[in-house]
DNA sequence: TTTTAGCACTCTTTTAATCAGATTGCTAAT
DNA sequence: ATTAGCAATCTGATTAAAAGAGTGCTAAAA
């Protein structure tokens, strides 16, 4: 149905869009494409193109613009995943290669390196805390009444937390704390630390359940939060001709804005490396006005956050996916080289 | 030269205009703010008040809008400063009673709370940390290569930072830093982290300049960067017909995407309570189009950071200024209890 | 059969012109 | 000192006309 020739001039079509953003017309098609026929012979071509859903038209006698089955398509054969230059490669190592305290600050380090790059709003998040596996938990004193826990999970974040107290809390108190929560928790899922560890807990230490109990609760309250979201070049955005009407600038600017719907975002289904979500093809009403290009960054099995753009629906879908491919492999590079 | 009817012309049209966003006719003000004279007599006033440059015109026939100069003549001597309801303050109160573990979460909560009160983007940022004092600083080992700096200021804020290792570190190293640095920095201000002190503790610890030399990097790193922003409300200000303007729009959101600009609009000069600036009076700009209020909540002599608010000119400068007034005294109340 | 030239037709965008409405400034009266 | 009244000015909405861009279709060419 969709001959070559037909994919070589919605390859061209969506091209052009991208770039300038105007219904693409069949001369303009003809004049900086190298399609070897005339413009009238793109103009059936076009029009059967329409008909199969692949383009639209904003009215009887205007050019042509994708659809998104037309992007789809785009994304799924026509595109190149090395639309990347040697600049931006030497560009994107040398910004990696930083060395790094807290694997966090690498997941920021990317996320602002892909907004540079590919000029879009990016985003991330780091990995759902409930599914990492306690490596180690630590009680430390401040003061006389302010405890501070510190949780190391294996995929070498750090979370930590402070619990007041009304009455003073002993070094000894402490210790008892640290070997009773390691004992119990090391190895265990964060998800764990629900309610039989929470009885089996205060049996143990019923000495002190005016302690243990904020505790636990704290604890709870701070694996609980939201991932922290980080987000680069918000207003690249503002830039796109597609900004320019008030109510899309309002929506994204909502969309930034609203923590659930940006977590919802960069969770959202994940059946490859990198996942790209067209217009209707996002969940969320609120999103299918953009495009969503998502990727996790693991090492092994293990989960260490999603870096996300979000753009026009005419995003440069080319660029940024070789740009994520491309950031993608080196953070396990340097991931293997840390040895964690 | 201002007289008493003039004043009260100019507060009637800088209300009505913070309330409806167009120019302000003679005609309106006769009819909604009671002032007992003819359109005629008002608009020989306006004339005036135009004339002394209070008031400007957008075209030859159409109605006043407040210059610069007038808003700053309502604000030092037109305004209420308690404008403010019983069901606000209600909600004030009830939002500031939470219990929290860490400083920062109240100056969030006062943060959100004003935005919510107001309906304007408010921002806050914590207080310059080189100025608060050491009250302790404790290292904690975290597995056998990392270990966790953790910063406990007078102020009551906790940083802490994590140092990777490249070889193990024991127990009794640990221990010896906890001693050293207590012993010497303790009850110093943040700032003393400074070249003479380096050298005192690499003079102690020659056995160890492999350790403590990254560790006062890092530490020095951790408290030199960026005061953490925080920001709240930003989608409110698109709601103002000020930001239908595309420009408008865009200059904000490149203001709030500017952390430089956004610590510069918070840190600027401090002379009274509640600070104001209105367009031009700001020093940057990128901030001449907007107008800023913020204020420094304290205890004692005790910066504890800024809450700030940044809207149009046309900013409802008597709420405003009420709301931060009644969060400043509340927070202040909810200081003392704390005891800190 | 496939491709193309050519042209009528459609729709958008731009420009100009007109008109109704709002508000002022000024003059003369109160 | 205040006000009524009115010409003058400017905006904003509406309409009309013209220019421009691009398509779809027909008939000819390859």
């Amino acid at each position: 149905m969709i001959d070559d020739r037909k994919k070589r001039v919605l390859q061209a079509i969506i091209e052009e869009y991208i770039n300038t953003a105007e219904p693409v017309s069949s001369k303009a098609i003809v004049e900086n494409y190298g399609l070897n026929y005339s413009s009238a012979t793109i103009r059936n071509e076009m029009a059967s193109l329409e008909k199969s859903g692949y383009l639209e038209k904003t009215h009887t006698s205007s050019g042509r613009i994708p659809s998104e089955k037309g992007y789809r398509l785009y994304v799924d054969e026509l595109i190149k995943d090395d639309d990347i230059s040697l600049e931006e490669i030497k560009y994107i190592s040398s910004k990696l290669e930083t060395k790094v305290n807290e694997i966090e600050d690498l997941t920021k380090i990317a996320t602002s390196t892909i907004s540079e790059v590919t000029h879009y709003t990016t985003v991330s998040i780091g990995p759902s805390v409930s599914y990492q596996i306690i490596k180690e938990i630590k009680f430390v004193l401040l003061g006389n009444r302010m405890l501070m826990a510190v949780i190391l999970t294996d995929t070498g974040m750090v979370k930590e937390t402070i619990i007041k107290f009304d009455e003073d809390i002993t070094e000894k108190q402490v210790e008892t704390l640290n070997y009773m929560f390691n004992n119990k928790l090391k190895g265990e899922p964060i998800e764990k630390i629900d309610r039989p560890l929470e009885e089996y807990l205060f049996d143990e230490m019923t000495y002190s359940v005016k302690v243990i109990k904020p505790i636990i609760e704290q604890i709870k309250k701070v694996l609980a939060e939201d991932e922290t979201l980080y987000l680069e070049g918000a207003n690249k955005s503002f830039e796109l001709p597609e900004f320019n009407s008030l109510e899309v600038a309002k929506n994204f600017i909502n969309i930034l804005d609203t923590k659930e719907l940006m977590s919802d975002m960069l969770n959202s289904g994940f059946a490859q490396d990198i996942n790209v979500y067209i217009g209707e093809e996002n969940e969320k009403d609120e999103l299918k006005d953009f495009s969503i290009v998502t990727f996790k960054h693991k090492v092994g099995d293990k989960d260490l956050g999603t870096i996300g753009i979000i753009g026009p629906k005419r995003m440069d879908y080319s660029k940024v996916i070789s740009v994520m491919k491309y950031v993608s492999k080196k953070l396990n590079e340097k991931r293997d080289e840390n040895g964690e």
